[in-house]
DNA sequence: GTGAAAGCGCTAACAC
DNA sequence: GTGTTAGCGCTTTCAC
């Protein structure tokens, strides 16, 4: 039926009008703010009934300055990892009566932009941002300085002056790593993101420093650094597991590698599986069998925290920048703790 | 460094006393409409970037009155199923400059309600909504009449003309559940979410209706409709699986129960699992072993359908209501096609 | 080609 | 207790 009349909502003057009101008072009635007599609140409430009135935003906000607002920018809201993280922002938000937008950069620089200007001159009062790798810091501190506070989490923004929430990617990715060599294994390989990846490097570097701990060599036949998203990656895994003196253990840098890698493993049908620990939990990780062993994070408290952060520093808190580095937590579950060498179907 | 000057951001009256022109000039400039010269569109575009300018989309949005925003109101974001259908959608809204807003009604109408409220009081145009049970529909007639477009999508919302899409959740369990007649089962055990739930009790009438063509009576006492939330489940399993004649296979009636029960068998230990088929596909679905058969839905359709109705409603296609139901794709990947009796541990 | 004035719907400041 | 006036930053209308 109605097409054309868009926004045909009643506005203050009509309640008013029909309430034989000023606009103030409406106005009074509607934020319960300031006196109005009982009768005069029943009748405007009444109006307001009536005529479907519900306050207009935009004038309100327009008016005050303020939006209370708040945006998210994630790499993909499909991961697992990053939904929960916006769920956990998405309830901080609706407690204070904050709205959330939130949007997928790609992890493409400029796609990520567009949502930053976007959500900026929408009024945003800050601004929760995983950084995809290329944004322009440039950018981001113009955005700053021009009122709108950030919170980094995920990834840090090098050279931006800002609050960030980051797993300690290093230290867990060591702990994995020092846990594959506790069961005896020797030659460990590691599958990570592409090396212009962030969190990527730094779970290298702690896989490297567990190895220097342990006294043995890196080799770099045992390092595959490449974006988890095609199946045409087998090639790359072969290599790795195919060599003369090939792995006894796998450590997986991150969730889409850990999959990518069991399928590679059904799909061999290998007869011994080599011991496995992967970066960042799953669903059914418990239920694979053997289960998979995992250095989970935790990106519920990640979000609650970066949201506690931005509510902070809208507020006006201009306190010296904060840096939280999350722990991590070993969940052995059985593919982790397989002792002895690997031997190859 | 800044902190109380909020929204320290330069208008267009700023540019314009920078740039010595009027401040409808600046506006041309800005919008790309009109003539403006090149000499004073070069000197005012040098004051925007000087000045580091940004549009007050409030301000434009009070006056024209269009705001090119559209909401999404789902379960919950940490839902696989509704995380895609939200990257669809996301997708699809950035293509046409249309700003997203979304969040999850955790299943509360009151929740559900206030989302909606707060997305129309900003005046989305159109908003897509997976309807929370108890959603008072007088409140979502009255948000339409005023001018918000609405699409449905997952479950309809009862009284309410509008469009929707839904899948066909009878059509996909009553095939899923053929599955498993065709390879010999006649006790086919059937979980879903609470009878409350649509989908959940659409899904039971498709296991009925193949039951039905199958010639075999309906047997209560292999039937559990409850919400898939708590490990505290595992009674009710305990009751199906363990009466004396057990069912030899299992439809599960979701993607929260499918993983709940593939947890319970592996704690069981059993020696031999029923055969298993599970409306809703899942990450690692073809990883397990066997591979879990499941009824598959296409949430990246679902959005992508839903938004493209949404953006026609809102350029005012006045036609009749469309109700979309998207047909579910049968993926046999080994746990459907256990052929025999299932011998309980 | 450019500018002045009015007004979108609301709130802030001050009257009465 | 209630009303009046001004103005948030922009677009629209119409004049120059």
């Amino acid at each position: 039926m109605s097409s054309a009349p868009r926004r045909a909502r009643a506005t203050m003057s009509d309640v008013a009008r029909a309430s034989g009101v000023s606009l103030k008072t409406v106005s009074r009635v509607v934020n319960g703010a300031g006196y109005v007599s009982a009768d005069t609140r029943s009748t405007v409430q009444a109006a307001i009934e009536q005529l479907g009135f519900r306050r207009n935003e935009f004038a309100r906000q327009l008016r005050q300055g303020t939006t209370a607002t708040m945006g998210l920018v994630l790499e993909d809201a499909t991961d697992p990892f990053y939904s929960v993280l916006t769920r956990a922002v998405e309830d901080v938000a609706l407690e204070h009566d904050y709205l959330l937008l939130s949007a997928s950069s790609a992890e493409n620089a400029q796609r990520s932009r567009q949502i930053i200007e976007s959500f900026s001159s929408r009024g945003a009062d800050g601004l929760i941002i995983a950084p995809a790798r290329g944004t322009d810091p440039a950018f981001l501190q113009a955005e700053l300085d021009s009122g709108c506070s950030m919170v980094f989490v995920d990834r840090p923004a090098p050279g931006i002056r800002a609050d960030t929430v980051l797993t300690d990617n290093r230290g867990g990715a060591a702990t994995g790593t020092a846990h594959l060599l506790a069961h005896g294994h020797r030659r460990i390989a590691f599958f990570g993101d592409a090396d212009t990846v962030y969190t990527a490097t730094e779970r290298l570097s702690g896989y490297r420093d567990a190895l220097g701990s342990a006294g043995l060599r890196f080799d770099d036949q045992l390092v595959v650094m490449a974006p988890p998203l095609f199946d045409a990656n087998t090639a790359l895994i072969d290599a790795v597991m195919e060599q003369h003196d090939p792995p006894t253990a796998i450590f997986a840098g991150n969730n889409r590698w850990s999959v990518l890698l069991l399928r590679y493993f059904k799909a061999k049908a290998t007869r011994e599986l080599p011991a496995f620990v992967g970066f960042d939990d799953f669903e059914l990780a418990d239920v694979l069998n053997p289960g998979i062993t995992v250095i989970a994070q935790d990106p519920t408290v990640m979000g609650q925290l970066a949201a506690g952060l931005l509510l902070r520093r809208i507020a006006g808190d201009d306190g010296p920048t904060q840096h939280i580095q999350l722990e991590t937590r070993l969940l052995a579950r059985g593919s982790g703790e397989i002792v002895g060498p690997f031997r190859a179907r």
